[in-house]
This record gives C-alpha cells, sequence and structure tokens, in this order.
DNA sequence: GATCTAAACGGACCCTGGTCCGTTTTCATT
DNA sequence: AATGAAAACGGACCAGGGTCCGTTTAGATC
C-alpha cells in the first residue's frame, strides 16, 4: 500500500521557497524605486541586485533576464491599468455603450504606451505586454467589436487596430513630428472605417 | 580678393576618404556573407572585422553600432524589393490598378518582411527600414490610397495599414499560432475597410 | 617630392548582460 | 533536534558591444 502521497491535488509548480519569494520582492521593489529615480537606460541588474542585497546571480535566477525583470517591474502599472478597464468608470470601464469604449480604450492605451515608453522598450518580447498584456487588449478589443456588431475575423481585425498603438509604431510616427491628438484623431478614423461605425 | 574657393558647390559632407570607402564595403561584404552563413545571431562586430581584415575600431567607426551594420546589410535586399515596387512588374509594380496594387504590395511586404525576421529584429530602430524604408512604404501606400480615392488624414491612414505588416505584429501572432494565409486574408480585409473598395 | 592636417586605423580596454559551480539555506521527514 | 536532498545563493568568470587614444595614412598644398 502507498504511503500517503502528500496531497496529490493537480501537480503545480511546487511554490516558491520563503527566502526565494523575499528576495523576489526585495528585488522587485529595488528595481521599481531606481527606475524611478535614474531612468530605465542607467539601471543596471548589478546595480539592483546590490540595491536589494542580494547577489547578481540571483536576479538572473528569479526573473531570467532583464528584459524579464523590466517586464516584471511594468507589469505593475500594466495591472492597474487593466484594472480600470476591467472594473474602472466608464467610458473606458464597463457601462458606456461600445463605441464609446472603444474609443476611450484607443486614448487611454496610447497614453499609457507613451508614458511608459522606455519601460516597454526594455521589456522587450519577454514582457507581459508582449503576452499577457497583449492577450489582454485583444480580447478587449475583439469583445467590443464583436458588441459593435462588427463581422469578420475579429482576432485578426483586433490586432490590426492595436497595431498602431504599439511603441515602435507610434514613436516613429512622434519622430516624424506628428502631434500625439493627430495620431489619436487618426486612430479613431481607423476604427471607424474597421467598425463601419457612423 | 578670396583665392579661387575650391568650388563652393553646395556644402555636402566632404566625401568618404579612399581607405575608408575600401573598408566600408569590405566590411560590407563580409558582414553579408557571414550573416548569410551563420545566421545574424552568431555575427559578431569582431567576427567581420576580422573577415574584412580590419581592426574591430574600423567597423564602428564606419557603421556605428551593430544595428547600422546589420542595417545596411538589410538595405541590399530592402534596395531590389524598392525596385520591384517601383519599376517591376505588375501588379506589384506599376502598370496594374490600384487596388490590385495595394493587395500585392500588401503580400509582398508581409512576405519580404517574414524572410527577413531576424536581420530586421537586428537592425532595431537604427534601420534604413525604421527611416528609409518606412517612408518609402507609407509614401507609397499614401499615393496608392490617393489614387483609390481616400479621404482622411493619408500619411496616418497608411502608417495604420502598415502598422500590422510590422515584424513585432506579425512575430506576435504567428507566435499564437495564426497562418500566414490567415495574415494575409485578414490584411486584405483590413484594406477593404479602409479604403471603403467594394 | 616634401610637408602638413584632417581623417582613418587598430586593438587594448571598459562595461554590462548572462552563466557556472562550489557553498549555504530551507524545510520535510524521522 | 538531527538529517538529507532539493533549491537557492553569490560572486568569479566569460563574451560581446562600444570607446579611447596613440599611431598611420590619404591627399591637398607648396
Amino acid at each position: 500500500m502507498p504511503e500517503p502521497l502528500l496531497l496529490p491535488m493537480a501537480d503545480q509548480p511546487p511554490a516558491e521557497r520563503a527566502d526565494a519569494a523575499r528576495n523576489r520582492e526585495a528585488l522587485l521593489c529595488a528595481a521599481r524605486r531606481l527606475v524611478e529615480e535614474r531612468g530605465v537606460g542607467c539601471v543596471t541588474m548589478e546595480a539592483v541586485a546590490a540595491a536589494a542585497g542580494v547577489g547578481k546571480g540571483t536576479v538572473f535566477r528569479r526573473f531570467e533576464s532583464r528584459e524579464g525583470l523590466m517586464a516584471a517591474v511594468l507589469d505593475f502599472s500594466e495591472t492597474a491599468w487593466q484594472a480600470s478597464v476591467i472594473s474602472g468608470p466608464p467610458p473606458l470601464g464597463p457601462g458606456a455603450d461600445p463605441w464609446d469604449r472603444l474609443i476611450a480604450f484607443g486614448r487611454s492605451r496610447l497614453e499609457t504606451t507613451l508614458v511608459h515608453a522606455d519601460l516597454i522598450r526594455a521589456a522587450g518580447a519577454t514582457g507581459s505586454r508582449a503576452v499577457g498584456a497583449y492577450s489582454f487588449t485583444a480580447m478587449h478589443v475583439q469583445h467590443l467589436l464583436g458588441q459593435l456588431g462588427v463581422d469578420g475575423d475579429l482576432p485578426v481585425l483586433a490586432t490590426a487596430l492595436l497595431a498602431p498603438l504599439e511603441i515602435p509604431i507610434l514613436e516613429r510616427q512622434q519622430a516624424g513630428g506628428f502631434p500625439v491628438e493627430r495620431l489619436l484623431t487618426g486612430w479613431e478614423d481607423l476604427a471607424r472605417r474597421v467598425t463601419g461605425h457612423a
């Protein structure tokens, strides 16, 4: 007879050891602080390690890479933003009609993306931005498109609508001298054409 | 009386010295070859320098940075592609009607972008891709939109149409399991909505 | 051809991201 | 409390991008 095997509940990753969790937290705090006070570009992995009082190896063991760490830092504000989309006040949050929500979404996304530009770039493709955040925004836009009665390949259409709000594109346009206001108007126009909304 | 000043023709940058030009060429060849036979990721600046028979400093003096060098390598195929848009056979080149050209453009751009994905990524924002190439494609799309009678902010609309064809977006979708065929169909749909074409 | 200056050269050197491995710590079990 | 194995730790170490500066070279002038 098998000995009482220790809780066979679904084999989830065995949970982080106490010291590991503590260090993760300390590192995240340190990183957040350093990024805030020096700017992303001037924060080295070694500096973060030192500020958190751990060795460099630990930073990499916890966060994989610089991109990973920056992604974690970014995740902070990203999560807050997602919350305001899910349950904040209209028109960004639920309650307003889908078209107004879509427009509010575009403006809000564009603005936060520009605010966190450096961090987003530093988080690269690793970022929650590139996986979690993307699928969140994609889902949300798909949802709104559905409510607006748009038909077609919604996942792909949603991506098309999101693409011009991504850093590389935004920055190139800004470098080209397009004021934010114009980008926004342009995006609204795009949304109107895509949805067929009056 | 001022001595016969040496050709006051517009003060263009004084032209490259012979040895500099020779080295630039040698470096470009070496880089092209190495990229081809090892893949972008396995080509170090030092290796390129060695292959070209010059010092490392020279590589950086000529091309500024790794991104700059990769951009120069990329420029090669990019220029060829541009030529086929400007003067190649229809429907990509001139001769076909604007709608057909637009569709051909989308497909062709998407394909070449995927083919050169690594290089484009390595060329980063420095790349001709990010400046020259972008403005070329933007101009071209603007032009076609104009011919199709689209009105609105054409520069911005053109960018919106181009955005989903850029690497970061394409790759994320590919990673999400969308087959190329679907991306293409999706883009055509987008173009139809934006232009209002039947 | 001698001379002079700006430009180019090369490679030692620095910095930082990332890896490796011998040591230390946690924590489940006895 | 003692024990043992898995996990975490730290910091020396490595590699590659980018810089610096003393030396060399092109090429214009005399």
